[in-house]
DNA sequence: TTGAAAGCGCTAACAT
DNA sequence: ATGTTAGCGCTTTCAA
């Protein structure tokens, strides 16, 4: 492999000279940097990136940081991730992957240690983590996906919960419907203070009060048992609801079961919308849900270019960006009938 | 932070000494090695990774290459990811994500001339993968995810479809099933030749010729009404199967529809079995689906240990490994009823 | 068993 | 506008 010595020999300049001209760093004269750039090529000269990286103590990497925890849903993509290299990858960085044992705190510390990345990209942030504490200490640019209301002074990105909320809701209210039923995510996951369902908890009281919309929330957990006693519940409770707003894709398995075996037709006699959900997800259901689905192309677009700012100094301040869900309309929606 | 230098000066012998008796690389007397430690220790001295790279020519980081094209099913699973990076650091590796544009090819010459990574795992090998050529060229170590039968000879690690495929098919004629569906993906990607809509139609057809089953094997897309169409043909056509082998999640959601919506019940009229399916993606549905999951674990562990072996030269032999898939039990299963 | 020193392939400060 | 050269922080050969 052909090194910058190589193509400084060949076209009878110093290193620097050939340094400079490709990356641009200080002016050279038209003539040479021509000559320099045809010399790189004809070797197939390419930098290293390591020698590189040991001389300007910069690696262009970036770690996604994973918690060993248990992830909830929605930000359980596959997407997210690829998403994130890919625009990495377009900034000229690229993307390694962290995940920590439960033990954690060593083991990040460790990494850290070894200066390996320029940036940290942190996911599934939870009230108090202790990453933040230590991402600070260690003084390493980093962004959070999903906020963590304790710490509210850290750069973040996260879903915009409130407007989500509001479209929702005005949507359903512009079809007639009034008896809205909200389904959660579980009451244990509310208590633990997690984001999203205390955001959207707080947005649809809020809305439902100013859309004068007769709501009513539900939280519902993951196992089976826990679904199907919640979803049984809930659809004799009240008979008046017309439409159903779900952040719970496990709930949403069981509300269809439940609703057609009832006897009832989706979207003619009952709506359904699904919220927060991961692209594509909603796609999956017969019939097709209508679902307000993250934007995680924008989110991630927005987290690693803001990242990357901070890296190379360009500002460093706080920086905080909520992201609209994109409405994506199919089968689940309709009016609200008169029953 | 302190450097190697700072650790051989606080210990009064040179920095070899120190880099010898931090590797393990040459005998070192025990009073000295115990002091060094001790000093690295006091220092909270890390080795720089990248140092260590451009010195050793060797930088512990691995790459995951996905491909531009859309991805099939089964593989999209974020597990997948972050258990390889999980198993990379197991054995003191970096994991970074490589995803190409559709263009490609240069794009991905550029990145292996970086430099940046020992080794890569490649994911989603498709027939004739140009992918391929190029890695051999480069000469740089790789391991399939998936084999290419137009590649016989490349190392890979893969879901035994075939084993899978049998245990299946045994399992439910233990159970009194004879009249047994198939439904695997698409034509075209059977047309395609992609590996695990080949392999499982062959052993299909294999097993039900040696356990004297009578099969038949049906082919369907992804879209809704495909799915839609698919479905309700196939529950007209052969009203004696009493039990289905699905390995299309469309399908599944389309299959439980249309049973539920004949007034048939699942286990006790028909049974479903999902197979090659993610891990828990099966448990979603109502009620929850008995599968052959891929082992993931077992996967990755596989590939990452054979891919490091590789790169530190240890077998560079051709190895392959299929992988069992696991049978879960839950409750779409049943003994078959005589009708 | 240990040390000295030559790199690894770049970048960037310092000269000119 | 260009060249010289001193690192960056390690590993590893060569010598003792």
């Amino acid at each position: 492999m052909a090194t910058i010595k190589d193509v400084a020999a060949k076209v009878g300049v110093s290193v620097s000279t050939v340094s400079y001209a490709l990356n641009g760093t200080r002016p050279i004269s038209a003539e040479k940097k021509e000559l320099i750039l045809k010399a790189a090529q004809e070797l197939h000269y390419s930098p290293r990136a390591i020698a590189r990286s040991l001389a300007s103590k910069r690696t262009h990497i970036i770690a996604m940081l994973f918690p060993a925890v248990e992830r909830g849903l929605g930000l359980s993509e596959i997407d997210l991730i690829t998403r994130a290299a890919k625009e990495a990858m377009g900034h000229a960085y690229h993307l390694v992957i962290w995940t920590l044992q439960t033990s954690g705190e060593n083991e990040l510390r460790e990494l850290l240690a070894q200066e390996l990345v320029d940036g940290i990209i942190l996911m599934e942030v939870h009230k108090h983590d202790w990453r933040i504490a230590m991402l600070k200490e260690v003084d390493v640019p980093f962004i959070i996906l999903g906020r963590d209301d304790s710490a509210p002074t850290e750069s973040y990105i996260d879903v915009d919960f409130f407007d989500t909320m509001m479209r929702c809701i005005s949507y359903l209210k512009g079809l007639g419907h009034v008896h809205i039923d909200f389904i959660n995510q579980s009451e244990k996951s509310f208590n633990d203070g997690y984001g999203p369902v205390t955001h959207t908890h707080e947005a649809f009281h809020y809305f439902c009060a100013n859309f004068d919309i007769n709501g009513k929330e539900y939280f519902c957990g993951w196992e089976n048992e826990t679904v199907r006693d919640c979803i049984a519940s809930l659809l004799d409770e009240r008979s008046e609801t017309s439409a159903y707003i779900v952040m719970n894709d496990k709930a949403l398995t069981g509300l269809i079961a439940g609703i057609t075996g009832k006897g009832l037709h989706i979207p003619e006699d009952i709506s359904l919308v699904s919220i927060i959900s991961s692209a594509g997800a909603a796609s999956f259901f017969l019939p097709a849900l209508t679902a307000f689905e993250m934007d995680i192309n924008a989110m991630m677009g927005a987290a690693i270019s803001q990242l990357i700012a901070k890296i190379e100094g360009r500002y460093a301040e706080l920086s905080t960006r909520l992201i609209p869900c994109i409405l994506r309309e199919r089968n689940s929606v309709g009016k609200a009938r008169v029953r």
